[in-house]
DNA sequence: ATAAACCTTTGAGTTAAGTCACAGGTCAAG
DNA sequence: CTTGACCTGTGACTTAACTCAAAGGTTTAT
């Protein structure tokens, strides 16, 4: 069990953060002490970090609150919702890591020519490393979210 | 040529968001018409789609603007300093993509799971999915920067 | 027994990334 | 020749995601 400031520290966050991310759905400690510290377990860990990660490659905290809820009403088995959500998030995660994979490709294709040779300077722009990317993924209809 | 407001509406964003990223440097329009009107070219708009698409995997305005400004200073041919920097993208890249790849097999597991079998319901989380997630990337000093 | 860590509530402040609204003026298309 | 799209500048407003502060009180560690 870890206390407030002992997770925070951990995971490289405010305390604040926590009790926001309390106050907000995200994550609530699992326990409480008598004296009604917040005591995260290992658990609330995982949860915590997979929010961190989430974070990192672009959803946003509503997001991130919808994969957490997704959890199958044992009782009721709705499952074809949950299926629902979950395989459109799984089209946003493929789109990223599309997106992705385009900017590693550039990214290296950058790194190798750049100080490689002397004739290199010619290319040393994303932009044209990825204009050069012949294998280049393109979506129809893609659309981006507005902020 | 287009002018502010086909591009914005080609890309769907506003118009005062391209008169934004002009201000905060991250896309000046390559020309004007007699009449001072802003005329983006094609190249221009590859760029925005590179912003835009920037975004949706999680890079801030700022690092956009950074991996934008790559270019190696012809004269100078100040490569090593641009490797440096397209290297430590390169990481970042790279984690966002494990990350993203553990998310999708997650995600698959859980759709694939969901409405599959009766027994289903038991494995309804992402976290139970990531938890089952023996192939898991372990980071020793994975760190996240603060918004 | 005292300092550091925690609690609650309330509320204000901050940063990033826009978005909206004037005001006053020019330009272009039907 | 008028309407809609654009220009500049200024500034206020918004949302998301924190972050800080203050006030008053309890708990834990040394």
């Amino acid at each position: 069990m870890y206390r407030i400031g002992e997770l925070a520290k951990a995971c490289k966050i405010n305390n604040d953060t926590l009790r926001f991310y309390e106050k907000n759905g995200l994550l609530s400690p699992s326990n409480r002490s008598d004296s009604g510290y917040r005591l995260y377990s290992e658990k609330d860990k995982e949860i915590l970090q997979f929010i961190l990660r989430a974070k990192g490659v672009g959803f946003s905290l509503a997001e991130i609150r919808e994969l957490l809820s997704i959890e199958v009403d044992k009782a009721n088995n709705a499952c074809a919702d949950v299926k629902e959500l979950v395989d459109a998030k799984l089209l946003d995660v493929e789109q990223k890591l599309a997106e992705l994979t385009r900017f590693q490709t550039s990214l290296k294709r950058l790194s190798d020519a750049c100080c490689g040779g002397e004739k290199s300077a010619e290319h040393c722009t994303i932009l044209e490393a990825l204009e050069s990317d012949t294998s280049q993924i393109r979506h129809e209809h893609h659309h981006y979210k507005a902020h």
